[in-house]
RNA sequence: GGUUCCAUAGCUCAACCGGAUAGAGCAACGGUUUUCUAAACCGUAGGUUCCAGGUUCGAGUCCUGGUGGGAUCACCA
C-alpha cells in the first residue's frame, strides 16, 4: 500500500485544526490516577536529579489530564527517621541556635549543612576508633570472613574494605553520636516534646525552602501525604497477610514474604521487635491512596535504582488480593550523570537545584542582553522572561530526553540555546506572535481561507499539527513527556523553515495571506498547548 | 556472583512497538540579512547501529551467546 494524500485532503486537514482548535482524544476518560512524584527527604536540598524527577512527575501528570484522566498530584514527604535526626543531633551541638534569618540561609540547606557536618564528625570518630585495639581486633575478625575473600579476591585493599563493610555496624554498635541519633529516634517516637518541637522547627526551614524550589520549579501538589503520619500504616495488613497464608513468621518473631516462586527472593515486612520497615509503610500507604481516591491507577515516579523496590510492593499487593494492585505502575527514570561521571555526595558533584536555577536564568539574561533586542521591555518583563526562557532551558533538556534514559547533564550545552532547545522552540514561537501582533496593528484577516496552491512547507506544518495528538496520546500511554518535546521541536523546526521560505504577513493576495496567518497561529497555539503539557511557559518577545 | 537495564555519527540524543536510502542538535568547514526577529535558514563532511550467530520476504528494533557499562541484591529509607 502506497497511497500519497492530495493536497485537497491536507487542506481539509488544516480547516478543520483552525475551526476545532487542538482536540486530544480522550482516552483518559472517567479514569482517575494517583500520581506520586518529588518526595524528597527533609535532610538536605534539592539537586539535579530531583529536578528530573519533579518536571518528569509534573510534565507527566499535565500530560495525563491533557488525555482526559483525572488526575491526583501526590507527594509523599520523607520527613523523618534516622536521617533527620543527624540533622538535629548536629544542629543541636555546633549549630549556636543558628536560623535561616540569623545566617541568610535558605532553610532547607541550614539544615542540609549540618547533615553533612553530621556525617563529617562520625566519619572521623570512625577513623579514630578502627585505630583503637577494639578496632583493630574488628578488623582481624573481618579478614577471616568469606566476605574479605571476595575483597583479597578483587584486590581491594583490605583495611578500605573493612571500614565501608563495617560502617553501619559501627555506627549502630559503637559510635556515641550514633547513640545519640538513635536516643533522639526513639524518643521521636515516644512524643518527646523538646525532640517532637525541634523536628518541627528544623522541618519547617525546610518547607519554607522546598516552596520556593517548588514554586520556581512551577510544579505544584494536590496532596501531600507525611511520612510522620503514614509511617505505622501497614501493620494491619501485616496481620491480614499472616492470616491469608501470603506471610509466615520465622522462629524470631519476624514476619516475611516468600517471592522466590515470582524470581525475586524472600523479604521481610516486620521487624521481629514489631516494628515495620520500609515496604511495610509503601503497602499501608498504597491502601491509603485507595481509601482516599479509589483510583484507578497510580504512579510513583522514583529513579530507577528503586526498580526492584516497585517490583516486589506490587507483588505483594497482589498476594494480599487487593483489588488496585494490577494498576500500580513506576515510572521509573533513569538517573542524570555529568560529564565527570556520576552525581556523588561524598565527593560534592552534587549539582544544587537552586544553585543551577539562578545558574541558567543568568545564562539566559546574558544572552538575552548580548543580542540587543528587548528595547522598550519593562524591568518586570525582562525578569519573566529570563526567568522563562532560563527554566525553559532547563526543563527542555531534561525533558527532551527519553523517560527510562540515565541521561547526560553537559552543563555547557544546556545553557546553549541554539538548535533542540526550549528557546529555540520559545523565539518559533515569538516570531509567530510578532507577526500575528503586526496583523492585527494594520487590520489584516487572520480568518482561515482555503488557498488554490499548497507549499511543501505549509502542508510540512499540516501534517505534523495533524500528528500532534496522537504524540499527546502516545506521550500518556508510553509514560513519556519526550514524545512532545519532539514533537514541537519538530513543528519549530518546520515553521522556521516556512518563514524562511515564505513571505507571510507581506503576500498580496488577501487570501493566501488570510490562509499563511490562520496557519502561523495554529502552529503558535500547538507550540504553547506542548510546552504547557512540559510545564514550560512561552514568552511574547524575546 | 544472582537479577535487571543499557550500548546508534567525535559528543548529546531520535528513529511512530519488525518496514523502503538510520535522522536531528552540538562541535568542524562553507554559504544566506536594503524584505514579517540571523536565538534563524541552507549546504559539506561524518555510520559495519558494541561483537558473533539465529528467526524473518525484511532486524538498530525480536531470540541466544559474548564484551563493556549502570542499577540492585539491608531487620536503610
Amino acid at each position: 500500500m502506497n497511497l500519497e494524500l492530495s493536497n485537497d485532503y491536507w487542506l481539509k486537514v488544516a480547516k478543520n485544526r483552525v475551526a476545532n482548535g487542538i482536540t486530544i482524544p480522550a482516552i483518559g476518560k472517567g479514569k482517575k490516577v494517583v500520581v506520586e512524584y518529588s518526595s524528597p527527604n527533609t535532610n538536605k536540598p534539592l539537586h539535579l536529579g530531583h529536578i528530573r524527577n519533579n518536571v518528569l512527575g509534573f510534565s507527566y501528570c499535565e500530560i495525563l489530564a491533557a488525555n482526559g484522566y483525572d488526575v491526583v498530584k501526590n507527594n509523599l514527604v520523607n520527613d523523618r527517621g534516622i536521617h533527620i535526626c543527624k540533622s538535629m543531633i548536629a544542629w543541636q551541638k555546633w549549630g549556636n541556635g543558628e536560623t535561616p534569618e540569623s545566617s541568610g540561609l535558605k532553610g532547607d540547606h541550614l539544615v542540609g549543612k549540618y547533615y553533612v557536618e553530621f556525617e563529617k564528625k562520625f566519619q572521623l570518630e570512625y577513623a579514630d576508633w578502627l585505630q583503637t585495639s577494639q578496632g583493630l581486633a574488628q578488623l582481624e575478625i573481618f579478614k577471616t570472613s568469606n566476605e574479605a575473600k571476595k575483597y583479597i579476591q578483587e584486590g581491594t585493599e583490605i583495611g578500605k574494605a573493612f571500614k565501608s563493610e563495617y560502617k553501619n555496624n559501627y555506627f549502630n554498635n559503637h559510635s556515641a553520636i550514633g547513640a545519640e541519633v538513635k536516643t533522639t529516634l526513639q524518643k521521636w517516637e515516644d512524643g518527646d516534646e523538646a525532640v517532637i518541637a525541634l523536628w518541627k522547627k528544623m522541618n519547617g526551614w525546610v518547607y519554607n525552602g522546598f516552596d520556593a524550589t517548588y514554586k520556581r520549579l512551577g510544579v505544584s501538589f494536590d496532596k501531600i501525604y507525611y511520612e510522620s503520619d503514614t509511617y505505622l500504616l501497614g501493620k494491619t495488613m501485616v496481620q491480614e497477610g499472616l492470616a491469608s497464608g501470603a506471610f509466615f513468621t520465622k522462629d524470631d518473631g519476624s514476619v516475611w514474604i516468600d517471592l522466590t516462586d515470582d524470581g525475586l527472593d524472600k523479604k521481610i515486612v516486620q521487624r521481629a521487635d514489631g516494628t515495620s520497615v520500609y515496604i511495610t509503610q509503601d503497602i499501608g500507604t498504597a491502601d491509603l491512596k485507595y481509601s482516599d481516591f479509589k483510583m484507578d491507577k497510580f504512579i510513583y515516579v522514583v529513579g530507577n535504582e528503586q526498580d526492584y523496590h516497585f517490583k516486589v510492593l506490587q507483588l505483594i499487593l497482589k498476594k494480599l488480593n487487593k483489588p488496585y494492585a494490577d494498576g500500580l505502575y513506576h515510572l521509573s527514570y533513569g538517573m542524570v550523570d555529568l560529564p565527570e561521571g556520576k552525581m556523588k555526595s561524598r565527593e560534592g558533584t552534587v549539582v544544587d537545584a537552586d544553585e543551577l536555577m539562578d545558574e541558567v536564568v543568568i545564562t539566559a539574561r546574558k544572552q538575552t542582553e548580548e543580542l540587543g533586542k528587548t528595547e522598550g521591555m519593562s524591568t518586570q518583563e525582562l525578569t519573566d522572561l529570563y526567568e522563562t526562557l532560563g527554566m525553559g532551558a532547563l526543563k527542555y533538556y531534561l525533558l527532551k530526553v527519553d523517560a527510562k534514559k540515565r541521561m547526560m547533564y553537559d552543563p555547557k550545552e544546556s545553557i546553549d540555546f541554539q538548535g533542540n532547545t526550549a528557546p529555540f522552540i520559545q523565539y518559533t514561537y515569538t516570531r509567530i506572535n510578532s507577526i500575528l501582533r503586526a496583523a492585527k496593528e494594520t487590520g489584516k484577516d487572520i480568518t482561515y481561507v482555503t488557498p488554490m496552491t499548497l507549499a511543501a512547507e505549509e502542508k510540512d506544518l499540516i501534517v505534523l499539527m495533524n500528528s500532534y495528538p496522537i504524540a499527546v496520546n502516545a506521550a500518556a500511554n508510553n509514560y513519556n513527556p519526550s514524545e512532545i518535546a519532539n514533537a514541537v521541536y519538530e513543528l519549530a523546526k518546520a515553521f522556521n523553515k516556512f518563514y524562511h521560505e515564505h513571505v507571510i504577513l507581506g503576500v498580496e493576495d488577501e487570501d493566501v495571506r488570510g490562509f499563511r496567518l490562520a496557519l502561523s497561529q495554529a502552529v503558535g497555539d500547538t507550540i504553547k498547548h506542548g510546552f504547557s503539557l512540559l510545564g514550560i511557559g512561552v514568552p511574547q518577545r524575546m
